[in-house]
DNA sequence: TATATATAGTGTATAATATACACTAACTGC
DNA sequence: GCAGTTAGTGTATATTATACACTATATATA
């Protein structure tokens, strides 16, 4: 929070002469970028952090919710589980950098994809200042299925109720994705993005239930969802296994949702 | 949306020798990166984007949500008034830039400050590749007015409801802070630091007024506010005006704000 | 073809919350 | 003491959330 306060405050604070020249380098890197930046200089100059982007990729498989983390094959934070991430070019935006990863790690395009934060505290990295903007993306289960089991071993899912020790900042991060994710279940129509194009409302429920952790009662949670229309009946039905078969629904992305 | 995913596609899309080539220099900067990270290689050497934090400061002048603006003075958008913002140093974090930048412009510590969103397009800022770092700041009227009037001409509070043509996108910036804080009204305390230690019932009101740009109904105000148990009365009364004076409450952080 | 089994699908009563609305209280200045 | 001005209060109604148990319809198999 205040870590840093006092390199712009009177200087006179009893700090010994080390920080005291930090600030002074500082001042003057600082006085100089507002030279530049008034008078069209060449700001290349300066140093400046690395950016990245990483992606949080959550999709629902087996009845949980779950992640893809790749395995670290050196320092720091080696063989431990990481977000997969990686640099922004130049000359792609940041949203066309996490796109990038994604199609890397999945091969899926067109997913739900949001900017959740920025991390960027001097030294979450120890090889150099990096800038991290964060998304997460949402997979919908049935497409993933298909390239679920093509490679390698350092790379896996995980249920985010049960995650191993992850590398950086990374488990604070998750921790946000997910509490982003269950406030936006409440007022947004977020959930079909994990679902298939036709669904049930059982399945719809039981998205709700993997992500918030907790039972919903199945005529209250029906009711709701009917009421602010938008789901329209495909006319078809899901029969599967030896009882009663399910109406399958689409969601309706015209319709007013005051969900 | 889709700007650069050809740039990762099968590069078989009938376009000419120029993009042919950027694909390729694109390609070849990535797997030096992965390579770099992979076996801890120097990555100094790759360009990078600059990394800027922007803050919003926002408070409530004249019955009114105003915001802090500069004018710039040269290229680009000479003339045009901008949020202020600033170069990240390599080592603060983003909010202690965002700090300084606060201190700088207004004199002002201890003050709400929450990251907003980051916006990095290439093309944003056409004299270099910017991620720009975005945070808002809620500023409390009364200690604010001490330094109002000090210094120059090219500093200005503006009513965001009345803007004049802005620098870069920071029309949008704006337009996504304002729902931002319109949406965080209705389920968090964050009205409160806008206003003074001590304030009325009737001043919170206009609070929630100014921000939500509609009217409310006071008796219904009133009793959903202290039916959150989040305000204390100070016991204290504010005379003003030739009318019964009205009791002054304290904000209560401790209490459960189920808001 | 009747029955067991498993999930789909439905309604109502109660509690909690949100809304609409008008008068009395307490101070100041004249 | 009266005019002017804002503070402060309660009740009835509508909307929304919750708790809760039985019937419907398919498949498998005896």
């Amino acid at each position: 929070m205040e870590e840093h306060s006092e390199t712009i405050g009177s200087g006179n604070n009893g700090i010994g002469s080390l920080e005291e020249t930090q600030e002074i380098r500082q001042r003057r890197a600082l006085a100089e970028l507002a030279e530049a930046e008034a008078h069209h200089y060449d700001v290349n100059k300066y140093e400046r952090p690395s950016v990245t982007v990483d992606v949080l990729m959550m999709s629902l498989r087996q009845r949980d919710l779950q992640i893809l983390l790749i395995k670290r094959r050196s320092w720091p934070y080696e063989g431990m589980w990481a977000i997969p991430g990686g640099f922004v070019m130049m000359n792609e935006s940041l949203e066309a950098a996490a796109k990038r990863e994604l199609q890397e790690e999945t091969g899926v395009q067109d997913v739900y994809l949001e900017q959740l934060y920025t991390f960027g505290d001097p030294g979450r990295d120890p090889r150099t200042r990096v800038v991290t903007v964060v998304y997460f993306a949402l997979l919908d289960s049935e497409r993933l299925q298909v390239r679920a089991a093509s490679d390698a071993t350092d790379v896996g899912w995980f249920s985010v109720y049960e995650l191993p020790q992850l590398a950086f900042d990374h488990q604070g991060i998750i921790d946000y994705a997910l509490n982003r994710l269950r406030n936006k279940l409440e007022y947004t129509t977020i959930a079909f993005n994990l679902l298939p194009d036709h669904f049930t409302l059982r399945e719809l429920q039981s998205v709700y239930e993997i992500i918030l952790h907790k039972r919903l009662d199945k005529r209250n949670f029906r009711k709701k969802i009917l009421s602010t229309n938008v789901l329209e009946d495909t006319g078809e039905k899901k029969m599967e296994g030896t009882h009663r078969p399910a109406r399958l629904y689409r969601f309706n992305p015209e319709a007013e949702h005051k969900l």
